[in-house]
DNA sequence: GCTTGACTTTGAGTATGCTCTAAGTTGTAG
DNA sequence: CTACAACTTAGAGCATACTCAAAGTCAAGC
């Protein structure tokens, strides 16, 4: 597929998409014989996940250093296993942290409550 | 207390301190009689509310406009419940598709897991 | 009274993550 | 065969949130 039903498919304008080439976070991408982008199913699963860790917090940098293990093989599979395992800590830790923010948040709305009569 | 304590204290830098009251976050902060900043407990209580509206994600923007309200008066108060209100509710959802993301980041691990034999 | 150190201001510089522009190429439709 | 839309590249520009630099002021200690 070209660049536009990508970025359709992925929610991913086609300026980021290439933007996201240009800083090594997708690779290897198949061109057409006009030197058009050739999209493949495999590239939009992992645009999902770059898309699942940048939601997450990962900084490009972060899933560019993932992307390259993952370009390095097989042989890499139980670092970036680990790296995945960090991440999910940290991950779990700011949820906590939300939670508890969410909570405080709601506690000066019903402060705010107890003000206002009307 | 100076800006240095205040920093102290509130763990943000002396140079955030003075663009957060640049940018209209901070008011009304007292001057001493050489024109130092001296802040107060109150302004370590409302830094704290802002810090807590930034790690929940709100702009530094969006601050500002809370921050006009309060400045406005007991007036603006149902005002900006609604508006931490709606903000709760921003969160809560960021909250839940952080947890989605959570889980499905723990099933590539397990997956890692069952490739990964050593 | 002069040095020192912490403060002051204005404005410039930086990092991140896009977002757009300019100039050019290519493939299809009329 | 030419117009046109969609693609290509390199590189500039932008928004956010800082972060720092330069030049100056001020109070306390020697």
């Amino acid at each position: 597929m070209n660049i536009q039903e990508f970025a359709e498919l992925t929610q991913i304008s086609a300026h980021t998409i290439r933007y996201y080439e240009k800083i090594g976070l997708l690779r290897n991408i198949n061109r057409n014989s006009s030197g058009h982008r050739a999209f493949t199913k495999n590239d939009i699963v992992w645009t999902d996940f770059i898309k699942r860790l940048k939601d997450t917090g990962m900084s490009l940098q972060d899933i560019r250093r993932y992307a390259d293990l993952r370009e390095e093989g097989e042989h890499t599979a139980k670092l970036r296993m680990q790296l995945l395992q960090a991440h999910t800590k940290i991950l779990e830790e700011r949820i906590a942290i939300e939670t508890l923010h969410l909570q405080k948040l709601k506690e000066k709305i019903k402060f705010y409550d107890t003000l206002i009569i009307d």
